[in-house]
DNA sequence: GATCCAATCTTTACAGTGTTAAAATCATGC
DNA sequence: GCATGATTTTAACACTGTAAAGATTGGATC
């Protein structure tokens, strides 16, 4: 068959990343339950089983599509620290925001996704555990060492519920998100309100 | 067949409430993946088809669940609101603790759990906002009114996360969970430590 | 250029799932 | 004692992940 009409081509040009944003946006449509090997084969054009070349089952395409979002997770918080404003808000806000951009992705990341409680876990545990010490690390800047790890535990849960919440609809969005996001995260720098 | 034997009747005593204590287990053994019709029919005792009498489909067993985890998660609440402590520490601590002792229930309530993104969900959105409402209703004898929505996304965000976090197995337990979670939402009360 | 090889993909098949439809069984009213 | 309605079973369908075996292909070697 020859290589340069339209016709479908037995040898897939480049089937693994194909499969990897096949995949990618099976996550954000229905999220981490919506992904199926038989219908990522079948929107990248391609039986099934042949997905098994380049990964070894469901479970390792999805660990390969979260260890992709811890990757753009660190780099957009890293982004924000190194940014104009330079504090820990700035990077809270990313992160609220990237779960927002994508809410699939965040909820593989940090959800189930996987056959819970399974082995391929212990790999994902480990990268949450680097973005937990990417805050940490930042937090040695600003706080006595003593305080650090039970302020990056306080930190981290504050804004991983917050990005939960609102990819789960708890959040009524308003006009500007990212603007409620940094009202609510202010709130860890100063304490709750006054008492009346 | 005589009823008086320990032979199999066919006419189970209390189908449905065996099936829920049995899809109950399941959840705690396995997580939300682990609900499957077939192994509950099986664990009961009784072929897949027969739950169908009682519940329209795994999600109804599922949302059957998750209800009675709210109410028993705003029963805790209630009770660690109205106890010797009477504070919203030990309200938070209540939940925490909630968590980590039905670490499968709670999955399933603020999890995906279900088919994600899914007509069944508006329920579990609603019964959610309960929980939310039972925060804010207490948070409006402590801080002034125009505080309060603020203040109560604050502490649902943190605390939601924390415990999120801790049944992921993120957060070293440690010899007193409640100590360390309390340690953690005491943060919110007084923010961050001072800076050196 | 022909031939072989290794990589790539397909077909087929198996065990499992949720769910429906029809048939069987039982408990209970008359 | 029998019919009725509630309860449960068996059989079947369409779907899933994945294993095994065979077909196809591109590229290296002669």
């Amino acid at each position: 068959m020859a290589a340069h009409d339209g016709s479908p081509r037995y040898h897939h040009d480049n089937l693994r990343s194909t499969l990897l944003s096949v995949a990618r946006a099976l996550l954000e449509e229905g999220g981490p339950a919506a992904l199926s090997m038989r219908e990522i084969g079948r929107r990248a054009g391609v039986s099934a089983p042949a997905a098994y070349h380049y990964f070894n089952s469901l479970d390792a395409i999805a660990a390969a599509l979260a260890e992709h979002g811890f990757a753009e997770l660190s780099e957009s918080i890293a982004a924000a620290l190194a940014g104009p404003r330079r504090n820990l808000l700035a990077g809270g806000i990313a992160y609220v925001a990237f779960a927002r951009a994508n809410p699939g992705l965040y909820r593989l990341m940090f959800g189930e996704g996987f056959q819970a409680y399974s082995r391929g876990n212990e790999a994902i545990r480990a990268l949450r555990m680097q973005v937990y010490r990417q805050m940490k690390d930042d937090l040695e800047k600003h706080l006595t060492p003593g305080n650090v790890p039970n302020a990056a535990l306080f930190l981290w849960s504050l804004t991983h519920g917050l990005a939960l919440l609102t990819i789960d609809g708890q959040v009524e969005p308003g006009a500007d998100p990212d603007a409620k996001v940094e009202d609510i995260l202010k709130l860890a720098g100063m304490g709750l309100p006054a008492a009346r």
